[in-house]
DNA sequence: CCATTCCTTGCAACCGGTTGCGAGAAAGCG
DNA sequence: CGCTTTCTCGCAACCGGTTGCAAGGAATGG
């Protein structure tokens, strides 16, 4: 068993306080004193129990970090940037899988009994009443990739899922695409609802253009595939902008089996620039979500409401953009006038 | 602010040990008892702080979950499982990414400031000396796909990399592939080492098949592009067993973008079989790693040294296959005698 | 009905720290 | 050198629980 707080105090010759005070950054510490505990305190490998500490200080530094994509490797690098962030803060991840929890009171029981400092809740697919049962609680929480519209009492961090569409709409048309489609996630998901309101809005301004759209039942490459073999057996479009990037494999997959090609046949727009969509053998065409952004700026917001507790929540949208690749024909070449 | 324990005695009329009581598992308490506490709990919305109960009882429930693969698509499934078989068994991971943390001592203190009930280090590229610290320390360990051979004093689950190596080995000479080569990670990993030693050796009783080796340095997708890329300038071998699937999927690249065909022109053998690995544009020829088995076997072991913690260490090291898909030549056609 | 055993409960100490308060020591100042 | 101001440090209470112990009460047996 390691040292004790009063054992490395007995040891130094002084109080517990001393001891307590010569681990507290800012603390009214003689040189001497802070000497003597910490060879003492080295003598005996000690270091302070956080924990204890956080029953009076009320401090855990420990964050629940709740998500249910673990099966998108776009939260792969999701998880990374957040535990080196939350890292580099002296704060410590509390992961929950989401997956098979079913009820947010639980969430916030489990949560409560390790008093965490803060909640971040990184997923697009959570009903809006999970983030705020933690607002009601007192208990700070950022919904990162989440939908803004919905945000009362909760910080938002994350995309305009609507505007999303309407680029994908742009990008569409302007490649010249005359019968479009949307192959959206699961129907429920606020993602898909957003996406494909303003893939229409946009469209409506083209009367030439010929929309239709379908959902698959998960953000996932089996959902993608099957949705996209069932959409080939009838006309398909000439176009489709899929829900995500791992949605958009799939369905890249099924055109390719069924002996068509992509671009020449039927063009695939993603949506996400995961790290495996500029494989050479994926070459995906995608609409870029600013992760890194997105995820310092939920540190940001945690870390901010942690510190002040009665400040008022926001939401922070970050625009996204095409990255260009191989699953859409070319912009046509236009001569420029003046 | 939630109620506390003392609140919640006060208000059903009982002592603070009667209300522990009631939410201590096998205790003795009345169910009259019981009951008012549970009406005074509910009304206060009272849950108990397990931090604050783990100073005598010395339990958080708490696992260290370490891990500094973030960018290896497996390692999601693998946190999936992780998270899921902790929080099922009512534990709770705190995750710790090793990516910028070098000093195991400050691991270790790290994660005795919290005082976590055991830690699970879910890496195979990490220094033995990592997981060793903990057990000096008194605290329980288990390392999840670790090199078993170096196991002392910790508890260790995996694979037999050296097998897998013969396995490869015996794959490629079965196929007919007369100059075979080792595309391994980094050469410092002991993975490397091991499957590149199995290797060797089995092929060593193939005279009539040459072997050469190199490696990337990273389990990387860029890592193993490049070094394909590299080998390809020179003569290449016909079949490349690649140290894991990400690997291979940048050597595949490689290949095809040099405008050759793989199988045809060249073998390549994955080893992990993650998910992607079945996507239809890949369709990666790998050696099965039983992860979900991996995961189940590291759990069981680390909860039974928390219960006991006397326990001796032991190695638990699972069979490996292939799973045949199209990167690889298939086996000759043979007439199969009496 | 009484004696004995078992169950339930409250008291109080303790887990490992933190912190407000006041006293004593050190430093600053004329 | 004496007085005021600033530091430093120990005392003791407290954070939110758990648990050994002993006393009181209920149940059991004769």
């Amino acid at each position: 068993m390691r040292g004790t707080l009063k054992q490395v105090a007995e040891r130094a010759g002084v109080s517990t306080s001393a001891v307590s005070r010569a681990f507290t950054q800012g603390a009214s510490v003689s040189d001497k004193t802070r000497r003597k505990v910490e060879t003492a305190a080295s003598e005996l490998d000690y270091s302070p129990n956080v924990l204890a500490g956080s029953l009076t200080t009320g401090r855990t530094k420990m964050i629940g970090l709740v998500s249910n994509n673990f099966h998108n490797p776009v939260f792969l690098e999701v998880f990374d940037l957040f535990t080196r962030g939350l890292q580099a803060r002296g704060l410590r991840p509390l992961l929950v899988n989401l997956t098979d929890m079913v009820d947010p009171g639980a969430l916030l029981r489990l949560l409560r009994q390790y008093s965490v400092d803060g909640v971040i809740i990184a997923s697009s697919t959570v009903p809006p009443a999970l983030p705020l049962v933690f607002t009601t609680a007192g208990i700070p929480v950022v919904h990162s990739f989440g939908r803004y519209s919905t945000a009362h009492g909760v910080h938002v961090v994350g995309i305009d899922n609507v505007e999303c569409g309407r680029i994908a709409a742009r990008t569409l048309a302007l490649r010249g695409y005359r019968r479009v489609a949307f192959l959206g996630g699961p129907a429920t998901a606020s993602t898909s609802q957003d996406r494909w309101l303003g893939f229409q809005q946009e469209l409506s301004g083209h009367p030439g253009i010929t929309v239709s759209h379908s959902f698959a039942n998960a953000y996932s490459y089996d959902a993608g595939h099957a949705e996209m073999a069932r959409l080939l057996r009838d006309s398909p479009a000439e176009a489709y902008f899929c829900g995500d990037d791992v949605l958009s494999i799939g369905a890249l997959s099924a055109v390719r089996q069924a002996g068509l090609s992509v671009p020449d046949d039927i063009g695939i727009l993603g949506l996400n620039d995961m790290e495996m969509a500029r494989w050479a053998l994926i070459n995906l065409t995608t609409i870029r979500q600013p992760i890194p952004e997105i995820i310092a700026a939920s540190l940001e917001l945690i870390v901010a409401q942690i510190d002040e507790p009665a400040r008022s929540t926001e939401a922070r949208i970050f625009p996204c953009d095409l990255v260009e690749r191989g699953t859409l024909r070319p912009l046509p070449v236009r001569i420029s006038g003046t």
